[in-house]
DNA sequence: GATCTAAGGGTAAACGTTTACCTTCAAATG
DNA sequence: CATTTGAAGGTAAACGTTTACCCTTAGATC
């Protein structure tokens, strides 16, 4: 592949004049302007971004982890970062780490080889003093949908009680009074947070969640079809089911169909998100 | 951010030994090597990946071309990529073309500076030509879901024409004789082959379809439903639909639903790709 | 005791850019 | 005519690595 150096030879100008041709950069006459790049499109000419960025010290590229891009959530998460990205005429590199200490831990480093001028992290697995290492020495750092006190300007989140309280307060609303959850089963804020919410807004209306009607399971619809499963097993009473997401929502409420139970004139149901899919259910 | 120098120069080594530690190679008596990695250890040494990749020539990153990262059949796409990268550890650079010439081009360009190792592309936007030319002068240049026959080494690509007779095959078996297409509005070879195949398949049978009851839109969800919307709005008469994707298969029921005909007794509806949406219609 | 060998480690060039600083030259200024 | 100025362009160091080649030393071999 041809560099600058041979651009300029060719062009019979130094590499100076290329660099501020490729950069539009001053101090270039029209003439040679125009020579140097015409040789470039005939050489085919493309910058190498690596070079650029050892001596530039920006690689213009943004980092992203994220537990898992065939789910849907978070290609649409990446999809969202990827437009701004551009914008901004960055290149996006990403780093799956499936919920997994030690993945998370090397996508960041990969990551962080490649020196992003940013990353967006989602992490879940890994414990707040690394992440609070990482913000402290890595500029760009941000991490989403996750709350550390102690770099809270670094992250975006949710406030997943107050979250949990919504939910609850519209299903008794329409009038509920026996609710079942179907929540994730991973440990993390998010679920426990979220169900603290739903729990707290059940009890003042004298509502208490037993524990027989609360169903953990992997937060897809795999696990929203198993934990609904084993509702029904059990025999659970219920009206209303408060879902984890739209992707177990979606999975309780095919395993409620396939027991013969009208969603939503038997049991109402409400999931969290709003991807895609949730209009189609 | 601490660089080869400062390791060395605090461990009281030479460059090339500090080097040699970070990518396991000889000549480095065990004492120094522990000695090294304590120092690189203190000071959260990462080896800079930009001036790795200059030196080596290899930058240890596989680029990929899609269309959009929020389509399902994409994310999943990337996601079975990215699991064969990091298997080798590779970093994944993803840029979008959204189908536009313009930008699938950019895409490209932008993959190419980085000096990515290999790269996968999907492109139905820009002419044989251009891509023929970048599998000729770039290496690991590979293009799915497209056959160019001169670069067919370079292409993983479906039997399209022979998808849509296995599609319609089906139906006839099921004593269907009232066909309806739903597909893509997209000038791709992807629809006018299975189409193809379609008719193809039909006219042995000596059902000929009309342009009536063949209906294009954007090859998603929405697009699935305006498709069927309009096949209902002229009073088109079938029992069978072939849908261009799942993803429409999955709009046009949903829009037949909404009109109160019952799938699959009334009309039975068949999609493409199997993604995980499929199942749950 | 001289020679050889292997292990351990150092030196410096190279990768492809950018950019601070220097040089040249022609036109403008006095 | 001597001087200043600005535009156009060149030189070379620097970015952080890898690696071919060189050097030293201690023990083995004859």
């Amino acid at each position: 592949m041809a560099t600058i150096k041979d651009i300029a030879q060719i062009a019979g100008v130094s590499l100076a004049t290329v660099s501020r041709v490729v950069n539009n950069g001053p101090k270039v006459g029209d003439a040679t302007r125009k020579r140097v790049k015409r040789v470039m499109q005939e050489l085919g000419y493309r910058p190498n971004a690596n070079a650029r960025a050892l001596v530039t010290q920006r690689s213009q590229s943004l980092g992203i982890v994220l537990p898992e891009l065939s789910d849907p959530f978070f290609a649409t998460m990446a999809h969202g970062i990827e437009t701004i990205a551009r914008k901004n005429n960055s290149q996006i590199l990403i780093s799956t780490g499936s919920i997994k200490k030690e993945t998370e831990l090397k996508a960041i480093e990969t990551l962080l080889e490649h020196r992003c001028d940013a990353m967006v992290v989602h992490s879940k697995a890994l414990d707040d003093e690394t992440l609070i290492n990482f913000a402290n020495t890595v500029p760009g750092f941000v991490l989403i949908n996750r709350y550390i006190p102690q770099i809270s300007h670094r992250c975006i989140w949710l406030d997943n009680i107050s979250s949990g309280k919504t939910m609850a307060k519209h299903m008794l609303k329409q009038g509920h009074t026996k609710f079942a959850v179907v929540s994730s089963q991973y440990d993390i804020d998010d679920p426990s947070n979220r169900l603290a919410g739903i729990k707290s807004e059940l009890e003042k209306h004298n509502i208490f969640l037993d524990d027989t009607m609360i169903e953990l399971s992997t937060p897809d619809q795999q696990g929203g079809e198993i934990a609904m499963q084993n509702l029904l097993a059990k025999g659970a009473d219920f009206t209303a089911v408060l879902a984890y997401n739209d992707a177990m929502a979606s999975g309780a409420m095919t395993m409620l169909q396939d027991h013969n139970i009208d969603v939503p004139n038997e049991v109402s149901i409400i999931g969290y998100d709003d991807v895609l899919l949730a209009k189609y259910f």
